[in-house]
DNA sequence: CTCTTCACG
DNA sequence: ACGTACGTGAAGAGT
């Protein structure tokens, strides 16, 4: 008895099975991982459990073996390998080549032959084995020394098969199971066996005739006419069956167990592969990253003061907060790094070292920074303004891959490779427990954030240049986060006393409707509770749920419009929803936002979160204050400047996603109807219902309205049905029309999905990336979505990229006018400034000048603009 | 912490 | 046949 142990793993097998066991994974350039990731689990745990001394991973080699010989249709009627998988395949291999673990195929066998012969070999030098795949079949090889692991749920859990286990579970010896098979069938591997013959009655017939030759030799004592039958009949499939599902444990293989032996992994190579398939969770629990991570030496002081000999020409510089809202929040304190040294600086005590605030605001010395905009407005709270802002790595990354899962230093580090930078939640913890760890726990946090930014800057770069998306970052991206600071910071004035106002009637509408709702159903509940509304509606009162939500009756205004004749309360529901969300979340909501001192709203934009690289606004969110309805967009009017006699000017893009779209098809008729100044809607209109301009009706400009909206969200019938409530056969023809009138539309949307496919991404104007890795998926659904987000994200994006560029521009021209005029709102197509009475001809021409032209298209772009004593009075 | 609803472009 | 319009943030309910 050897001490030897050899392990033998069904490569294609395990493959097959973390695929399915796991959800579709992908890394940042949209490589799927899943089966990869399963397999690197599986590995992990069985080579820590078993400990082996030799190793292979057998592979399945072409498509043809020597069993197609016997039986053509072998494998017959399998669904193809799936794409997302057969991409991984390669990385299998590679991972499996990192491991040190030895593999092989051949040409006409199966991966269970290699096994089978191998095993052979070992079993007869009394080696120990161990099997593992995914496949039953495989239990025909155990033996005394021979263990075969068979994955079950899951991607960990094994169950071992001794022969005594399958004696135990069968009744049969191992080498019956190739009978077994032989006379049940495999569909999976289309092996026939003998129909209506199942694993019972198969099982039964062996305990008594022990194997299918010896069955056929004592067919007359079988009880039962019809297996009798059916056995007669198919004998011969029976025995080829058998054939089939006998693993060849002689096949020519060029491999000896001796050659197996294994030594452990190359653990740099491993983790250089976990690294390009983004396997964090694996990445974090390594200790071989954890040594990596110890190694890295970090030098780091605490300084009471600044001495100006630390102030080098280039300085990574963080300000490290306590938490996100930095408009509020309190400064910890001050890191920097000039890659060698790295400093920290408790608290705000680096503000009172002119030193250090004239450094801030020299521009020839270059800060390295993540955040800019956060750490500007920080050190503008201080009376600092910072100038030389040369790289920022939260932008830089968000330019590189739009889909960052989170703006910490500590994340976008680790995306790019650097593992040194501890994360905020294990500083400070979270929820409840969160606290400021003692200094010099905090001190070395920062600096390591200090110094990650100093040590990726080059990386960073170099993958902008390498994307062609450096001048996007470094001439966009850069300058405009310095702009949108300044606007976060100035604010915008609320007049309290107007929201105040406001809620108070709202209150009292609020009770009256409430009470008439109570009264028409006939009891007191939750009307904020979709599920306790359901049930009045459609239970007590009997209403017909039209739709339905994955956990009840759907309550949606849509839903509810389409039953307004029913019942008179579904008319007061509407309208308690509507006043409710006003009072909540914009009465409310907006009172709890404004700030004592200043008595205004300092909204943050997050310039590095959406996919399409528009801006959000959050804390509060004002790019979503009301405006369709009446009684909403009176809130607007609580929206003032902050300077006695000063006005509120808001300018707009008029229908710049559809420019956009003219511009990036370059269709025909649409660049022409844009050329021409026409009305988009009502040109749509005569194109796709054929008629003259006199002749359009409200309803066929509202129709070709929405039409418009279906194209630029990436057309489909189902989704323009349901906004026009018609057919979708109806919806299917206007798309039709429209395509015809439009054929370049038609050629951009098809062009823009092949190259989205082949690519990877789709880009804008100004070479912003969207990565799009479902757009090659086999289901149905996530394929759809990637393809009407390609159509949607270039001119989404495009549009974003412009109005990017035409603040600023607006920025400089501002300046350069010496004008007193203050940006104060960015809402996607639009730009609100306040300004003094005397500045407000000179903005009626320069806004719309700069706007227009901030990028040349085929097609002008066109400004609306007004002005007012308000926001609401801006229209 | 997720789901539903609803406000905006 | 599949079952969706694109991009966001906030509030309230209920697990």
């Amino acid at each position: 008895m050897s001490n030897e142990k050899i392990l033998l793993l069904d490569g294609n097998s395990l493959a097959y099975r973390a695929f399915f066991a796991l959800p579709l994974l992908t890394n940042e350039h949209g490589i799927h991982t899943n089966a990869v990731y399963g397999f690197t689990l599986m590995l992990q745990k069985i080579m820590e459990e078993e400990n082996p001394t030799h190793m292979l991973v057998a592979f399945d080699a072409g498509k043809t073996t020597f069993r197609h010989s016997t039986f053509g249709e072998y494998k017959g009627g399998r669904q193809k390998t799936p794409p997302e998988l057969s991409e991984q395949f390669p990385y299998v291999r590679k991972l499996i080549d990192a491991y040190g673990i030895k593999r092989y195929e051949l040409e006409m066998y199966e991966a269970d032959d290699i096994i089978g012969t191998l095993s052979k070999q070992a079993d007869a030098n009394g080696q120990q084995v161990v099997i593992v795949s995914g496949d039953k079949d495989l239990t025909q090889l155990a033996t005394e020394n021979t263990t075969v692991y068979i994955t079950r749920k899951g991607i960990t859990d094994i169950e071992k098969y001794t022969p005594a286990h399958i004696e135990e579970k069968y009744g049969l010896t191992p080498l019956q199971i190739i009978d077994m098979k032989g006379l049940m069938g495999d569909a999976s591997d289309n092996i026939p066996g003998v129909p209506g013959v199942g694993e019972k009655t198969a099982v039964k017939l062996l305990k008594e005739h022990g194997s299918v030759e010896n069955l056929y030799g004592a067919l007359d004592t079988v009880s039962g006419v019809k297996l009798k039958e059916k056995l007669v009949a198919n004998e011969e499939q029976a025995k080829m069956s058998k054939t089939l599902a006998t693993i060849e444990t002689s096949a020519p293989i060029e491999v000896t167990v001796d050659e197996l032996t294994y030594s452990g992994p190359n653990m740099e190579a491993v983790v250089e592969i976990w690294k390009e398939l983004s396997f964090r969770t694996l990445l974090e629990k390594s200790d071989f990253v954890a040594e990596e991570q110890e190694m890295t030496e970090l030098n780091y002081n605490v300084l009471d003061e600044i001495d100006s000999s630390i102030l080098k020409d280039q300085m990574a510089l963080h300000l490290e907060m306590y938490d996100e809202q930095y408009h509020t929040s309190e400064l910890l304190g001050i890191a920097l790094s000039d890659g060698e040294d790295s400093y920290f600086i408790k608290g705000s005590t680096a503000f009172q070292s002119d030193v250090f605030c004239k450094w801030l605001e020299d521009d020839s010395k270059q800060k390295f920074l993540s955040d800019s905009k956060a750490t500007q407005a920080v050190s503008r709270k201080h009376g600092v303004s910072i100038l030389g802002t040369e790289f920022d790595l939260l932008l830089a990354a968000y330019i590189v891959n739009q889909s960052i899962s989170s703006g910490d230093v500590s994340t976008l580090a680790k995306e790019f490779g650097n593992y040194n930078v501890w994360t905020d939640e294990s500083v400070y913890g979270k929820g409840a427990k969160k606290s400021t760890p003692e200094l010099e726990k905090l001190a070395e946090h920062a600096a390591r954030k200090a110094q990650a930014i100093w040590q990726l800057k080059p990386t960073l770069e170099e993958k902008l240049k390498e994307n062609e998306q450096f001048a996007l970052y470094k001439e966009l991206e850069l300058p405009l986060a310095s702009i949108l600071g300044t606007m976060e910071s100035d604010g915008v004035k609320v007049d309290k006393q107007i929201l105040v106002e406001m809620g108070h009637d709202l209150e009292i509408k609020l009770q009256s409707i409430e009470q008439d709702i109570y009264a028409l159903a006939g009891e007191k509940f939750n009307i904020n509770s979709p599920k306790q509304l359901g049930v009045i509606l459609f239970e007590k009162i009997g209403l017909t749920p039209i739709k339905k939500t994955k956990t009840g009756y759907s309550t949606a205004a849509d839903v509810l419009e389409k039953l307004a004749s029913e019942h008179e309360i579904i008319e007061q529901i509407l309208h308690y929803r509507q006043l409710g969300k006003l009072n909540s979340t914009y009465i409310e909501g907006l009172l709890k936002e404004i700030h004592e001192e200043d008595g205004k709203i300092h909204t943050r934009y997050q310039q590095a979160l959406t996919s399409t690289g528009r801006l959000s606004s959050i804390n509060p969110n004002l790019q979503n204050i009301p405006v369709r309805l009446e009684e909403g967009r009176k809130i607007r009017k609580a929206f003032v400047p902050s300077q006695p006699d000063w006005v509120m000017f808001a300018a707009d893009y008029s229908q710049i996603e559809l420019r956009v779209l003219a511009h990036m098809s370059e269709d025909k008729n649409l660049v022409e109807a844009f050329n021409n100044d026409l009305d988009i809607h009502t040109k749509t209109a005569m194109d796709v219902f054929h008629v003259d301009a006199e002749d359009v009706t409200s309803d066929m400009r509202r129709a070709a309205k929405a039409v418009n909206f279906g194209i630029v969200y990436g057309i489909s019938d189902y989704g323009l049905s349901q906004n026009l409530d018609i057919t979708r056969k109806e919806a299917a023809t206007f798309i039709e029309q429209y395509l015809n009138s439009f054929p370049g539309v038609k050629e951009y949307m098809d062009d823009i999905v092949r190259v989205a496919k082949q690519k990877g991404f789709v880009t804008t104007i100004l070479n912003r990336r969207r990565y799009l890795p479902e757009i090659t998926s086999s289901n149905f659904n996530l394929r759809s979505f990637a393809e009407r987000t390609a159509m949607n994200t270039p001119i989404q994006g495009s549009a974003a990229d412009i109005i990017k560029k035409a603040m600023i521009d607006m920025a400089g021209r501002l300046k350069d006018e010496n004008m007193q005029t203050k940006m104060l709102l960015q809402v996607h197509d639009e730009l609100i400034f306040e300004a003094p009475p005397e500045e407000i001809a000179l903005l009626e021409k320069i806004v719309p000048e700069v706007m227009d032209t901030a990028i040349k298209l085929l097609v002008p772009l066109k400004v609306d603009y007004a002005f007012g004593a308000s926001w609401y009075e801006t229209k």
